[in-house]
DNA sequence: CAGGCAAAAATTGTATACAATTTGAAGCAG
DNA sequence: CTGCTTCAAATTGTATACAATTTTTGCCTG
């Protein structure tokens, strides 16, 4: 039976690794805190190595500290979502003209092999698993164009994309955006630089079209702001 | 008289601050090595805190932690310096676009004053101070579009882009930007946007031209190395 | 005297102890 | 019972002590 906390045998990586999944997958939600001696406690090491691995995501922008009151997995504002969604309109379909004309016959399966994985989440009823899985597939991407740069924004804009889908998503439904990311690897098979950008562009408004962005009435931080009126 | 270091009241914001401007001066040099209980002793705090500040800057690229060999100076690679430039030219045009959209007469002004501090610092020879300010430039750019998510990604390209400068700038002669950022300002007064665009697209062209991005025979590391032949 | 081995010094990595701050609860006056 | 104050508990921030690793030094051998 695999235990998700195992004690004594964690590097900072690792445990950045494990809190960052479980954000992904949204196991951990918008606002959840993170006490130090919590998280240390869950992976056998001391305070030291947990407060490394805070600020390590902190600074992706998936927590948020506050001085002397703790971690919080963060909450992007209205402004920010936008942000995010304009930034990665701005870098990804570029990056996807890109990929296309580097991609090898290796990198197509995996990207197959990474849609397959997103199906079989959503069959499982794990609709986290396969959000996150998703947004890897667009790290992928950046990773085939072979732009370290890029990949390493895109990593944080796509963290943050976590965020603001699991704060902002309209329906309750599943995404439904395999066929988009199949037709992607469609165009990347032919090796179709602006097919691919073109799609790429679409998907991202896509997905930004299917966010509720309008201004949300704050839901209350307290409960007795929440019981005022 | 002021003194750099003094004891006894430093943050860990402070540190990163000061260490930050020292490395986009060329005070600290690309390949330099920052001891902990050196920058401890500086700054008259535990190395906890100096820790804290020497992961900041690794996280933005402008330093390299080598585990159980310290924290040093970045040196990009070539491929790393074309990164830095391409990403700029990505995203730098567009936003120039959106800030002219939206700049005040007080933005102006504050960019004026930005060039006239360049100058100065041309003037007293002060060519790292000159180049600090011209980044500085760029971000506030950021800042006047109302792009955080870009300022924050941009604040790491103008980071690494004074190390691939410091690394491989061409001629020792100063950097002879300043009648660009006049232009630049000159299409924001007139609120041009698509004019800032193709100004700021020729600018970045104009500096990645006077980089020099052949292969270089790599510095000797080592005295023995140096010595070899 | 070059080369390599070993011990010592220096430096970073981690854990723990203590200080500062915030949070929550108990008590009390109105 | 509401609102305020005060005190205790919980939590984070910082410094220090110790462990692990690397780097240097000195010595010995060939």
């Amino acid at each position: 039976m695999p235990s998700i906390t195992r004690a004594k045998i964690a590097t900072a990586e690792e445990i950045t690794a494990q809190l960052t999944d479980a954000v992904h997958e949204h196991r951990l939600k918008p606002g959840a805190k993170l006490r130090e001696d919590e998280v240390s406690d869950v992976f056998g090491v001391s305070r030291t190595v947990v407060r490394q691995a805070l600020r390590a995501m902190a600074f992706e922008g998936l927590l948020t500290i506050e001085k002397n009151r703790g971690a919080f997995v963060s909450k992007p504002t209205l402004k920010e979502a936008h942000e995010v969604f304009q930034a990665r309109a701005l870098v990804e379909p570029s990056t996807a003209r890109a990929a296309a004309a580097r991609i090898t016959p290796g990198d197509i399966s995996l990207l197959e092999r990474h849609i397959k994985a997103e199906h079989e989440a959503l069959d499982q009823d794990k609709p986290g698993l396969a959000l996150k899985l998703s947004g890897q597939f667009h790290l992928e991407i950046a990773r085939i164009a072979d732009q370290q740069t890029i990949e390493q924004f895109l990593k944080q804009l796509v963290s943050r994309s976590s965020l603001v889908i699991a704060l902002y998503w309209k329906r309750r439904n599943a995404l439904c955006e395999s066929n988009a990311h199949h037709a992607l690897i469609d165009a990347f098979r032919k090796q179709d630089g602006p097919l691919a950008e073109d799609l790429m562009k679409g998907h991202l408004l896509d997905i930004y079209s299917q966010l509720d962005l309008r201004e949300h009435e704050e839901g209350a931080t307290t409960l007795r702001d929440a019981l005022r009126k």
